[in-house]
DNA sequence: AAGCGGTCCTGTGTGC
DNA sequence: TGCACACAGGACCGCT
């Protein structure tokens, strides 16, 4: 669940409390958690290294430690990071993981286990393959409409499931991608050869325009989006047609459509999305 | 090469 | 009421 926009509000929001802290502890409680490490190699390589400086590329956190290490995180659909007091109360059927700093325990919750830690010895994450693979952020200045076009103009599929691919354009997921489309008026299902430069273009600010507008309101709430346990996701108010069933378009009254394209609940308007 | 479907998970919602 | 099942979806894998 969590697109760019939440990931950007949880990295803001761990800056001020995870920031010049040292690792004093690990602890694995789901070891298939850890992508490139048994739990001992983890404990190992994280533990006694500071928290110097965090990031964000697409979807997946970046923690860059002391000794040129890095840890990165990606939350998939329900993973939450919260820098809890150390005195506090685990949530702990969801509880996968625990740091342990010097003023927090930095602790991740995932209900449906599918986050990812992963380590690297090097504050180079083209070195990471998951990392490695990303297009540049959707917020990027050089995501541009020419860009795009050049990239999806020879392709048949639908232009929504590349939106979602993060090898063209990282960030994106279910929820903007169908916001974006309906901002364009470019139906979900349009073949991308089928595409204009002009309308490639119109994808590429609107999608800068809606993230950047969500991250000002700290994302978006979908189900259990929150940070620190505070519900966060201001941009929720605004969403245009995701979640919106048969409501009525905010451009033509006409009922807003629901469908499924590549497995994915996809809204939108047949009338102005074409 | 491109494109599609299955998989990982579990809490929630729906329908009988 | 209680049960079974569909659904949610990001990334990755394997097949065509």
């Amino acid at each position: 669940m969590p697109e760019l926009p939440e990931v950007q509000t949880v990295i803001e929001y761990l800056k001020k409390q995870v920031l010049n802290q040292t690792i004093k502890d690990v602890k694995i409680y789901h070891p298939k958690l850890l992508k490139n490490a048994s739990v001992q190699e983890f404990t190992e390589f994280m533990v006694g290294e500071k928290f110097e400086k965090l990031g964000r590329k697409g979807k997946f956190l970046l923690f860059y430690l002391s000794n040129n290490k890095s840890f990165v995180v990606h939350l998939r659909m329900e993973g939450k990071l919260f820098a809890q007091p150390k005195d506090s109360q685990p949530n702990l059927p969801q509880l996968l993981a625990e740091i342990e700093l010097d003023d927090y325990v930095l602790r991740y919750y995932d209900t449906r286990k599918f986050g990812t830690f992963e380590i690297l010895n090097t504050h180079d994450l083209t070195k990471l393959p998951s990392v490695n693979k990303l297009a540049m952020d959707a917020i990027d200045d050089d995501f541009t409409g020419v860009y795009l076009y050049d990239r999806i103009h020879h392709l048949k599929s639908k232009i929504k499931n590349l939106l979602l691919d993060q090898s063209i354009v990282a960030g994106i997921g279910n929820i903007y991608v169908n916001e974006i489309l309906f901002d364009t008026n470019i139906n979900p299902t349009r073949e991308a050869n089928t595409l204009t430069l002009k309308e490639c273009n119109a994808i590429a600010h609107s999608a800068k325009k809606i993230l950047n507008e969500s991250i000002k309101h700290s994302g978006t709430t979908i189900h259990t989006f929150k940070v620190n346990d505070v519900q966060a996701g201001g941009y929720q108010e605004f969403l245009q047609v995701h979640g919106k069933r048969k409501k009525p378009c905010p451009r033509c009254g006409q009922p807003i459509a629901f469908t499924k394209v590549n497995g994915r609940g996809t809204y939108y308007c047949p009338r102005c999305q074409k």
